[in-house]
DNA sequence: TTTTAATCGAGACGGTACGTCGAGTCTTGAC
DNA sequence: GTCAAGACTCGACGTACCGTCTCGATTAAAA
């Protein structure tokens, strides 16, 4: 009786050495060739795969690249809070400078955000796990409320918006780490801890 | 005698009626089937055009886009300066938020992000000329130095980077632009004119 | 172990579906519209096949024709030998007129000679294999050395030179089969044999 | 009143500039780079001549060329009658086969043949003014009715009928100018001369 | 002299086939 | 049931040429 006693699956088991010669080759090729040359069909070539093996585990190209780098892109911005709050966000913003303008996870990760645009499904995807977001997350929720007076989300926006749109619009003269993190941390102080804050925003205090 | 009094150019002259066919065919099929799955060929049947026509003018369909909609965002973007500081950036605040999140022209400028990230022909495009970052810098310009203590180009990013990031992570619970602009004021107020800020940033003042 | 032990092949095997499709719908669209206005699209749609599949086994119009046609033309052409000599070239040549006027696979052998003088590799494949010139072989060596007193392929050109010039440059008058036989026959008896012949060629020794 | 008096047309007069340049580019471009690459394009711009000047004078690539080489063509093929008439053949099967095998203006006779049998207009062309069949009937007449004892036309596809297919499937081993001379002489002595001939077909009256 | 009309060059126009590429699917035999 | 291999249908790619059209500039006969 051909019965099923564990949740063991029948047939020929899958592979380790295909899967993670799939993440590899997509890696390798996203650093050779970019985001938008890449091909499904160059993946599993360079893999010594067969088509269909790529197919069966991964819907998109996306994905692929979304399960190659997603661990990398959260090891490179994973911080160890000092206590100092400043320096932790120049320390953060510093390491999320060079994630986006130099390292090849920053260029992956970059990559699937543009593609979400396009792509409802890596839109879930990122929406699930975003490393640059869940990083700006961790550094918000060390920092305190006595820090971050508006609401977590918020902050995060304020801290790696700057730097985000910066990466995306490639601007020439950019602001250090230190003056970024010193404007955020100005932001994210709210006016309604501060009675004198509230009505006359723009002016400058005596 | 050959003469060319003139510089008027030899040969036919080009369509004005090819030429906004295709902008407004690239326009409408941006709507209705997205970036990813516009094609060239379909902007040239759509606009009752032969290809190499399209071709002839622009190289990709980023570029179609691009002059299709930089007009129309630029005019979306636009704002027209009240003497209220505080009330002109939550204005352009709100103008920016549905730009992004429910015009075409923004639908289209996203598509343009991105695809600048992939073709560095797009990215030149948008460098000389971006919608939303020449909005910015034009309401910077307009707040003045008294209000904005910190360099344009930085203040640019603290303004609208926070949004762009918003609109591409299309996050759940979103600031109201009022709360926007009382960060973005509080951030670009320099450090340097107040002498206890210095050094000591990212303390509570007593 | 990836032992190999027969010579079968890797992969999904060639479909003979797609392959008699694309043959039977160059030979329709032959006939339909001509060899100038075939085109490798039209063969593929017609034959309910994928482009790609037509030039992934045929590199030219020409060459799907010529798998398409040459095996119904040898057919057409082929002999059936009596005893007598001039009785089977009789037939043969009102096989041939039949053949380069009115038939399909006639059609296409004049296409295909037409194009062999523009392309190399359609030269090539019927130099290898031409079924006019194949079964003209056959004839001339059925005859025998007796009757056909001068080298075979010399033979070959007066036996269907005539024809296929009148064929080519579509002539009004025509000669029958049997004058050309009989024109055939005193052309092929060499001088060199019999003194006698000389000057009398054409006759029968007593 | 606008009369007409002569034939004399009003407006620029077709330039001969133009027509002579033209032809030479077809020409030149015939050797260069063959018929089957040769576009009307490519005439135009070698010729420095605007498009529309090459269409409103010939209606295809194969017109230009048929004008462009017919003249050269008839002049390589003209004879000069000796008084030998197996002398006679000789020389001009010689002329024959340089022609069609080495000669600018045999490639593009060959050409035109084979653009014949696509295409009715040129078809016409060539039945109207061939030269290779021209020179062979020039010859035939010139050997006279003790000669040639066969109708003229069937001479003239017995006379140049081998040679145009041994050019047209080029085939290795070719016979020379002499056996296909001797060939010819014997193919169209006519039985009908000598009572002890087979049948009598063609004969003509005592 | 002025007008008229056909030609010239140039080059953009709407079409369409080219041959290639990648998409995603399907079908083998081997494991 | 998964694997490598590779053929399948489909459709967009960017290029080339088709034959037509629209320009301004010539050119010579007609008015």
């Amino acid at each position: 009786m051909p019965e099923r006693t564990t949740t063991t699956k029948a047939g020929r088991p899958r592979s380790e050495r295909a899967r993670s010669a799939v993440l590899h080759a997509a890696d390798d090729l996203l650093v050779e060739i970019g985001y938008a040359d890449l091909t499904m069909k160059a993946i599993a070539e360079r893999a010594g795969v067969g088509r269909q093996t790529v197919y069966r585990w991964w819907a998109t190209k996306a994905e692929v690249l979304f399960e190659a780098t997603t661990y990398d892109a959260a090891k490179e911005l994973a911080s160890e809070p000092s206590g100092d709050a400043r320096a932790d966000v120049v320390a953060y913003l510093e390491r999320v400078e060079v994630f986006l303008a130099c390292s090849d996870a920053g260029a992956a990760y970059k990559a699937l955000v543009a593609a979400a645009q396009q792509d409802a499904a890596v839109a879930d995807l990122m929406r699930a796990s975003d490393p640059l977001i869940d990083s700006a997350h961790a550094i918000v929720d060390a920092l305190g409320q006595d820090t971050v007076q508006v609401p977590a989300r918020q902050a995060v926006s304020l801290l790696v918006g700057p730097e985000v749109l910066d990466a995306f619009t490639d601007v020439g003269e950019r602001a250090g780490a230190g003056e970024r993190a010193d404007a955020f941390l100005r932001a994210v102080r709210s006016p309604a801890q501060d009675p004198t804050e509230t009505l006359r925003s723009g002016e400058q205090p005596p």
